[in-house]
DNA sequence: CATGAATGAGCCTTCATTCAT
DNA sequence: TATGAATGAAGGCTCATTCAT
């Protein structure tokens, strides 16, 4: 067998692989975890069942390689966001159009109850906490963190907040409201409409100590501390 | 028969009842509506699966009497605590303390997601709509939103404010930080400190008098524009 | 209890039990033996499960019930109807078309089949050929069988007739093309022309023989039997 | 693999599905459709319950292959007979006895009946019109009401014949008196005995010239309106 | 006599997984 | 590697019947 056909075969592979998760995640999005046997899943794309167990040993793993992917996505998508936008208020509105973008095309709803679903019902699982899928999460999770720090250390948004329960009022305000929008297929400026609601009361509690303290506003801040970092930038270039 | 052996056997098949459901809320939190048979759950309730189903004629039937009974609950108790509290921002505290306090004595965590899973899985319910279930939980949303629009009334609040996000944040982050809670039989002051993090940002961004800081000026907004120029720059600058 | 309380209390019983056969024989036909619950039967005559019981000792003693009493009412129709008709073919087209209604009215087909089911089926009742039904049945055909004993004897009929097969033929073309009739709401015009249809090539078969030999016809062959008769009971008379 | 190999494993899966069918057929026709749980045919089959869901999705599936198949058995059993025999009278015994043997061969008393009881039990079937069962069985009448017509044209009986009595006739008294052949295993002779029983009377009365007679003149009638009163009063004198 | 709660065996069917080919 | 026939445990649910009240 030569490179090519390696190559050829290779790719084959991973197209079935793709196929079956594909399939996997459609189904499970409609039917449910449970609802959904691994024939169908198999039938629909257009493998056989020994096949499908050729590729995932378990349903369950199957499972988590989706959500694995799921998390992927979420976390590339994200950071590459990040990286082209600079404003902290800029980000989150981001951040919450992704979240939501991603969780609906993929119909994921039900895939991100499964996460917590499986957590529980297969906590049999006892490597779950070294999981890959834990791994995401957390990688995931410290984006949003690392938004927050960073527009903490910039001095957009107060000091004094509790990360933890900014990051569960992002996630959970965005997920609650969710159900409504899914179902029928909303238009992009519902979803628009639903993150701006979101994200802005937090914004404005982000910030709301600040306006009444001092005089100092928040863009005379902004510009004090880039004069601070491109001065520090420039002591840096001087050394080298 | 008098009236004494009435109730007595009244109460004893409202016993069993309660036994079967009580149970089955164990038995669906710790493995989850699937993976719970009702042989298991007759067997934990110390009847045999015959006498389940004459009880409750379905699966399914027994999880809506437990997440009704459960709305039931929660109903009854919010508005028993309203009642007796005046102050808006301690009605709000008092029912995110409710909320999770019940949701996490039933070791509802299941339950309550189970029910958003099942409005999915099952949604060939096609009455779902009508359902007591949905009636339940408009009404309890309800509560929410009077305390809110109360506080409105009397001056304590903003009035601009979007319901139905500060409905989201306000759910969506009391559950979502629940899961770390759960697991470890959580003190009562955690979860107080979990109440009073997720409360405070949403309770200070109902107050914010946006119209505070002043017509936004073109001046403020090109400044920030030029905040944003320069941190860019810096990044880049970094970066190489 | 006096007798009056009596009477009203065993009516009572009689009414209940007409109640619950009656209930049971429209489900029966309705959705077969087997597709009938108790329950169902209990509700449809609105008495409790324990009461059914009470009267029936068993699901399967209940259909003997119905079956004997459908019996019993076709015995007695038939014979009835063969006393006050003295022709040997209106007899058979009267036997015809009282069974064909009775069938039909008790939406009886089902009993019908649920009768030779039940010989097959419920073969462990091995005191089957000694029960009532059994005995009604044979009882039933003789009525059948007399009158084309009693045909023969006046002439009407050959004598050389095979009986059991032309009961065959009889009962059996008749259910035969039952099932074609059920279903609508059939006509008692087309209840007649299916009898007329059975019945009609049959008589044919049993005259066909006579009609070729001799010049002696049938109505020759009345006349002369019913004067011989007539000249018995004058002879008789005048012994008394 | 080569053809040979394909062709062992595709008798394989046949000889499968065909000792199911067998299976279920002997313990249909010994005990009932109902009386006979799919564990047992599986049993009796030698395979496990799975493979026989495998092969047939729903126990009601088996029984329509079964019928069917019982059916084509008799189709093409009757098709080839009709075609080596030429007479009318000779084609009717042959198709009678060769309708017997199969239905008492088979045991197949019971699918007989369960097809007509299915067509009642099961009748929320609402394809059943368009179903195989229900052509073959069209397709299996239709050889007879052929053989028939044949003879009609032939001018071996008479053209005013009600074909759907004459079939009722046939197929009915057939049936009707097969029970009494069943439980003991009838010798040919028997069969051959009821055959001649049945077809005989039926084949005269295809055959009786009705205008042989010669047109039933007034005076016949008025004789037998006379002998039918002077019976009426025999049988009045006899009972007093 | 009447009730209806209680029973538990048994039913048909599904399903993830294995393995010979 | 790919197949799909085979498995058998388990699932939700039904039902005729019993029995304490």
């Amino acid at each position: 067998m030569n490179r090519t056909e390696l190559n050829k075969s290779r790719s084959r592979l991973e197209q079935r692989e793709a196929d079956i998760m594909n399939a996997a995640t459609s189904l499970f999005a409609e039917k449910g975890f449970h609802g959904t046997s691994t024939r169908k899943i198999a039938a629909a794309a257009g493998v056989s069942e020994g096949t499908l167990f050729h590729y995932f040993a378990t349903k369950n793993v199957l499972l988590q390689a989706i959500l694995d992917n799921f998390y992927a996505e979420l976390i590339e998508s994200a950071q590459e966001g990040i990286r082209k936008i600079m404003g902290t208020r800029d980000r989150l509105l981001f951040l919450a159009r992704n979240h939501l973008r991603i969780l609906m095309d993929q119909q994921a709803l039900m895939a991100r109850l499964i996460q917590v679903y499986l957590s529980v019902d297969v906590n049999y699982y006892r490597d779950y906490k070294n999981s890959l899928l834990h791994q995401l999460n957390y990688r995931y999770t410290r984006i949003f963190d690392g938004v927050i720090m960073e527009g903490m250390e910039r001095g957009y948004i107060r000091e004094d907040l509790e990360l933890s329960a900014i990051r569960d009022l992002f996630f959970g305000g965005l997920e609650y409201g969710m159900r409504t929008l899914m179902g029928r297929k909303s238009s992009k400026k519902k979803i628009d409409a639903h993150v701006e609601a979101i994200v802005q009361p937090l914004w404005e509690s982000m910030q709301v100590a600040e306006t009444t303290a001092g005089g100092k506003n928040v863009t005379d801040s902004r510009l004090e501390q880039a004069c601070e970092r491109l001065e520090k930038i420039a002591a840096r270039m001087e050394k080298s």
